[in-house]
RNA sequence: GCCCAGGUGGUGAAAUUGGUAGACACGCUAGACUUAGGAUCUAGUGCCUUUGGUGUGGAGGUUCAAGUCCUCUCCUGGGCACCA
């Protein structure tokens, strides 16, 4: 028989299929094991060969777990709300649910092709009313819930209810917004609406006033991690700061226990970090400022208290409240002209704009709490109304910024930490002794720190505080392709639908755009009397894995019985994109759950592993300016030229494809070719860059592409082959026929080339077992580290070590199962040949024999200070005697030696020898 | 500015605890076979001024021994960014 893969990967990919190979159920006598990939959304490009990359690294795994002996979950679905298929529905009229099914389609075939040992059985879309049932039940039951911070978790709101009703809201402590206080009676008196209103600022899921990052271009507001410097991620269209009534989730209360459920998940520290940095957790103090000659005080937060005495203004944020109640008459006119110019700002111009220090002086002043000195209050764009309380004090002395602003408006510093100069620049450094300070005169930093920390509260002027940057996420986006939320209004006042409601789906409407009066496509539906905004991208894919364990549950998002048993996610696999996006949600999601019981685990992602993004590698060649002549890279200095992509399909080696060229678009009909010699041929030689894969610069390489010509087997080692897995690496073809060859190789220690079977059942020899025993060693252990390259290049050196003539049964048949995960396809096939019934999927994989893989042969000598030292493989357990014979009978010894006889042997560590010599 | 990850042949890359740097593969060179192919096989291939020297971005250091550890520095990629 012949390696035939386009018979073989057909045939095998229907029998996975008509034997549910890769069904799994709750199997309680095996050890669990989750793999997941993050779920994709189904572009209308279809897969191109950097998507593949992690699922081909997870089916590996897979497969491997399988193997030894693990009760493997591997499911797949799709993240099928999304904004492409809403605009393809916006220019075309084609509903979305059409556009999205088409794609979904088209990306299982282009799935099938390549082999994934998926449990298609358990696929979920998150667009499917059955599955966004539960998406909507998650957002009803955070509306109704609240964060307590002093059990530190989520609570119902009834319980919230019930205490109000006794004591009112003074002894909660909870993530909350500012609320008046009340006593139990008085809430008693509250209307019904005036109840709701004070519950929506408790509630985990809320409606409220916000500022939110609006873009005009999209018609949507947008979450902080979908805009990137002033741009939607999406179209890079401008973003807007603007107030408006928005849902969101409270996912600020969790930024401590998501801050510290990183330490406990084994997660690349990059993104650990990402992650950090964006919840932002910052350590100080609140401290009060009395304005002078005012009713008016407020609140700074700083983390260097430590720097008190050195204060020589007060900045509040443009949009700060008290802005109005301290300005004074005379300043009223100036100010209210520098809020309007700040006003016009975006967000874009306000960051391209940092080196400008703009402020303004509102007239007034505060009194310093411990030198009772007066100090001017200023208005400051750089000082941001989101965080902390939108007013700081400001230590020039001390901080970059308020120095600027200090030598902007000519504000006087004072040095209060010795160590720095201070004439030309802040000295920011937490390092040396206080001056200038009063009672902190002569203290270290840190000393200080807690000696003004302990001051303030003493003098109840303030407490420590901790702030996080992390934002509340906004939970509505005005847009048609997503989850309804589940919210009807009276009075004005939002109230969830009953669970049994469930699901709100999705109305038609008769166009996919906002009405005239601006309000989302929801308001076109009709009789639709809910929220008209629909809920974010990230609200489906926060709690997909929990589906997962239990897909076709009618009742509820997962059984207990099921998430018991599968608990959390074992390895993910994904891109690093994500990591202050879905990551951050999902977590976040999943304990919000945890803390009301629904899911059984704090973190929900073990391990994660991030594949580098496959970049294009874009051929171009060199068209003589003004002419239809080509000159090939190696002459395109010696003549003006212009650079053309060329499509990277008609490209092989870099080397064009000069006829295909001719026929690929309709101007190169005539094309003349100015060649170079290379190889005593006369070719096109095409230039190479690295960019990122996309349509426009023709250097998308299609799966099915390399599918058909070298088989999916050929693709997935290929693609493992490339380097590691978490590397970015631009994609090539060059040597994929390296990993091919290798497949023919290994077929061929089955046939001959006149496709006669060579299989026979005679004993291996040490030797080969020894070949075979490294290979499984070796193989193992990189599947346990992902390194897959490494353990395709010990498959390769295996079939070079193995003798000529070596067809025998007890070496090739592990070897044929070792190689099942990464071609599969081949694997059943060469499995079926050795004369099994069963697919390869449930064959053991091989234990390696530590015997054979002893060697107790010294490595190589060397020489210094007249001593002699040999390197040996193993701690063996030779004695000196025995060492110094083997020593002798090295065939360099004498060389090294040089003449010398040895005269003392002393073993040092386990590898090393000290010869003494005369 | 701050944080993280990386820099190894013509190319993709290997290298347990510091222990023969460049495994494996591509490409290239020479040869064999031939039904003439983009097939297969054999040998060679870091660099140089080749009986030797040199070499993991650069400069120092520790060590018998450094790609690996330490200090400084340069470059590339990614993230955060007026967060007090």
């Amino acid at each position: 028989m012949k390696y035939d893969y386009n018979k073989i990967e057909p045939k095998w990919q229907k029998y996975w299929e008509e034997n549910q190979t890769f069904k799994v159920t709750e199997d309680k006598t095996k050890p669990k094991y989750y793999v997941l990939d993050m779920f994709p959304y189904p572009s209308g490009a279809g897969l191109h060969v950097g998507h593949p990359l992690g699922y081909i690294a997870s089916d590996i795994y897979t497969r491997y777990k399988r193997a030894k002996g693990f009760n493997v979950l591997h499911p797949m679905g799709f993240d099928a709300f999304g904004l492409p298929a809403e605009q393809y529905a916006i220019q075309t009229g084609q509903h979305p649910a059409i556009t999205t099914e088409n794609n979904i389609k088209r990306y299982r075939e282009q799935f099938d092709r390549i082999g994934f040992s998926f449990d298609w059985s358990r696929e979920v879309r998150t667009c499917d009313p059955s599955y966004y049932k539960h998406t909507q039940w998650a957002f009803i039951k955070m509306f109704e819930s609240w964060y307590d911070k002093e059990h530190n978790k989520a609570r119902a709101i009834t319980d919230l209810v019930a205490v109000f009703e006794s004591y009112g809201n003074k002894s909660i402590n909870a993530s909350c917004a500012e609320t008046p206080t009340f006593s139990g009676s008085e809430w008693k008196r509250f209307s019904e609406s005036e109840q709701q209103k004070i519950l929506l600022n408790y509630r985990i899921a809320f409606l409220a006033d916000t500022t939110v990052n609006w873009c005009p271009a999209l018609g949507t507001v947008l979450a902080n991690d979908e805009v990137k410097d002033g741009l939607s991620e999406r179209g890079d269209h401008p973003v807007e700061q603007k107030v408006m009534k928005q849902w969101s989730l409270r996912i600020s209360a969790y930024a401590q226990r998501l801050l510290e459920g990183l330490d406990k998940v084994d997660w690349s520290e990059s993104i650990k970090e990402q992650q950090r940095n964006w919840i932002g957790r910052s350590e100080g103090a609140e401290v009060l400022f009395k304005v002078k000659d005012s009713e008016v005080n407020f609140e700074i937060f700083t983390t260097r208290p430590d720097t008190m005495f050195g204060v020589t203004f007060m900045v509040l944020a443009p949009e700060s409240e008290l802005v109005d109640k301290v300005t004074t008459d005379d300043q009223k006119a100036s100010v209210n002209s520098y809020l309007e110019v700040v006003k016009k700002k975006t967000d874009r111009d306000r960051l391209a704009d940092v080196k400008n220090v703009t402020g303004v002086f509102s007239g007034a002043y505060c009194i310093h709490p411990f030198s009772g000195e007066e100090i001017p209050i200023w208005i400051g764009d750089y000082v941001l109304g989101g965080y902390g309380t939108g007013a700081i004090m400001a230590v020039p002395a001390h901080d970059s910024r308020d120095y600027a602003f200090a030598k902007e408006f000519n504000i006087s510093i004072t040095e209060v930490v010795s160590g720095g100069d201070i004439s030309n620049e802040s000295y920011d450094a937490k390092d040396g002794k206080l001056v200038n300070s009063d009672f902190l005169n002569g203290l270290e930093v840190k000393e200080a720190i807690k000696k003004m920390n302990h001051e303030v509260e003493a003098r109840g002027l303030g407490k420590k505080k901790i702030n996080y940057r992390l934002r509340d996420a906004i939970f509505a986006r005005q847009r048609y392709w997503g989850e309804p939320l589940p919210v009807y209004f009276k009075d004005g006042l939002p109230y969830t639908l009953k669970e049994s409601e469930l699901p709100l789906e999705l109305p038609e409407v008769d166009a996919y755009l906002p009405t005239e009066d601006g309000d989302p496509p929801l308001a076109r539906a009709d009789g639709w009397k809910f929220e008209l905004s629909t809920m974010p991208g990230f609200a489906g894919s926060s709690a997909y894995y929990l589906r997962y364990m239990d897909p076709h549950n009618k009742k509820e998002l997962a059984s207990r019985e099921s998430m018991d048993y599968w608990k959390s996610v074992d390895l993910y696999v994904g891109g690093s994109e994500h990591a202050t996006g879905h990551l951050i949600y999902s977590r976040f999601w999943n304990k919000f759950l945890f803390d009301l019981g629904y899911s059984v685990v704090k973190e929900p992602f073990k391990k994660l592993v991030n594949q580098g993004m496959i970049q294009g590698r874009s051929n171009f060649v060199y068209r003589i300016k003004g002419s239809n002549k080509f000159v090939s890279h190696s002459l395109k200095d010696k003549h003006d030229t212009t650079e053309l992509h060329v499509d990277v399909n008609i490209v092989d080696n870099d080397f064009l494809d000069m006829e295909a060229f001719k026929t690929w678009l309709p101007e190169y009909k005539d094309a003349e070719f100015m060649t170079e010699e290379v190889d005593g041929a006369q070719k096109y030689k095409c230039g190479f860059a690295t960019e990122k894969m996309s349509k426009s610069k023709w250097n998308v390489v299609n799966p099915d592409i390399i599918c058909e010509r070298y088989g999916a087997d050929t693709l997935r080692l290929y693609e493992m082959f490339l380097g590691p897995i978490e590397q970015a690496k631009p994609w090539n073809t060059n040597g994929i026929e390296g990993v091919h060859r290798f497949l023919k190789k290994f077929w061929g220690l089955f046939y001959d080339q006149d496709e006669k079977l060579l299989l026979n059942e005679e004993e291996a020899t040490d030797e080969e077992l020894k070949i075979l025993h490294k290979t499984i060693k070796k193989a193992s252990e990189d599947m346990e580290n992902f390194s897959f390259n490494t353990s395709i290049s010990a498959f390769m050196i295996a079939l070079n070590e193995l003798p000529k003539g070596c067809h025998k049964r007890a070496i090739i048949e592990p070897l044929t199962i070792l190689l099942a995960p990464f071609a599969p396809h081949q694997a059943e096939e060469l499995w079926s040949v050795l004369g099994h019934k069963d697919s390869v999927t449930h064959a053991a994989w091989p234990e390696f024999n530590e015997s054979f893989l002893t060697e107790s042969t010294y490595k190589y000598p060397v020489s210094f200070n007249g001593k002699m030292r040999y390197l040996l493989d193993l701690d063996i357990n030779l004695n000196k005697e025995q060492i110094e014979k083997a020593i002798l009978e090295h065939e360099n010894s004498q060389k090294y030696l040089d003449g010398k006889t040895i005269k003392k042997v002393i073993i040092v560590p386990k590898k090393i020898v000290n010869i003494v010599v005369g």
